[in-house]
DNA sequence: ACCTGAACACCGTTCAAGT
DNA sequence: ACCTGAACACCGTTCAAGT
């Protein structure tokens, strides 16, 4: 075992890998998660067979885009408790992921998909992103302004609809029905848990 | 004007477009709205050139098939006034149409843009369905039940942001989140209109 | 009036051949 | 170790030719 396991990469290997992740990102938030891998492929300048060595499929690079492009979405995640009530922190967190999710049409689909299913290139990423969630669900439960019935995995979903009806409607109504749709978390006339 | 204007088509004609419709229906039933035309037509025993002869595209395939092949969600909608509370004949006009859309997996984008753009060869279904959706919520709002600041078009993408989550999660999360969802539109703790 | 299917353009994915 | 691009399968859409 003398330099096994993860060994650099040839540097023109990096720099592909790099480029069509460039490609990846602009293509993505012009055209959505759907966009044609070979156009991205001529965009960052090497041949369909490249990319494909980097990433075996569409999953894999947006994976790799949330994990090496987008970490201020996460490191914004990480900073949130205790800034603000708990209400406003966990709002703030859905806010950010489903404005995210949203300039990338077609992501929510895929981090609905990759919370359930482990074989996922994207439930790491899904992970991380619940843990943020839970934390600051928890908090909010606590200080009695969320109500006891809605779990994590709610709460994952229903940021991932904001970031569809994002897709769908103009800015200013998909700041109201984000507005209604966290309304519905909050605990009730009745004072119910 | 001997007989212009809108004449009966031929036999075989209407034939090869009612084969196209059924075999439209299962289609986008088993594979959603975006299902290969191709495989339509083939299913259908007909033509590709066929198909695009009595429907010029996607669009106009699924606005037929709601038009002459759902009329069954359209009649439920009339029926609703004046049954149980307001809010509950808005939550069940709700759960009817999402619950239609997710069964044809990207219809609720379709409904979205159909709202929206009068181009769109979705617009008169859509239309149908928002006066449907008017009239309730109009009832709602007079009993007391819904917030004044929601409006129909509200309504209509929080109603298809529920098909949208429908086709990500299990049923059962489903209809949880669907009645968070209708919470927010509630009148609130505070008494708010 | 309608149907047929070839034709064109485009894409996803794989893989043998190169360096 | 990585890159290339041809090859294959498939699809959306159009349109000249048929009946």
């Amino acid at each position: 075992m003398s330099g096994t396991g993860t060994r650099r990469p040839r540097a023109d290997a990096r720099r592909n890998r790099e480029r069509v992740l460039a490609a990846a990102d602009q293509a993505f938030r012009e055209q959505g998660t759907g966009a044609s891998l070979e156009g991205i492929a001529r965009q960052a300048g090497v041949a369909i067979g490249t990319l494909y060595g980097h990433f075996p499929n569409r999953g894999a690079l947006s994976a790799a885009l949330l994990r090496e492009r987008h970490v201020a979405l996460f490191e914004f995640g990480d900073e949130l408790p205790g800034h603000g009530t708990a209400l406003a922190a966990l709002t703030a967190w859905m806010g950010a992921v489903s404005g995210h999710a949203a300039a990338y049409r077609g992501l929510a689909t895929l981090l609905m998909q990759g919370f359930t299913d482990e074989a996922s290139e994207l439930h790491d990423a899904c992970a991380r992103m619940t843990a943020t969630t839970e934390r600051l669900l928890s908090a909010a439960r606590e200080a009695g302004a969320v109500r006891d019935d809605v779990s994590t995995a709610d709460v994952h979903a229903l940021t991932n609809a904001a970031a569809w009806l994002r897709e769908q409607v103009p800015p200013e109504q998909a700041d109201h029905l984000t507005a209604l749709l966290v309304r519905g978390l909050r605990t009730g006339d009745d004072g119910t848990r």
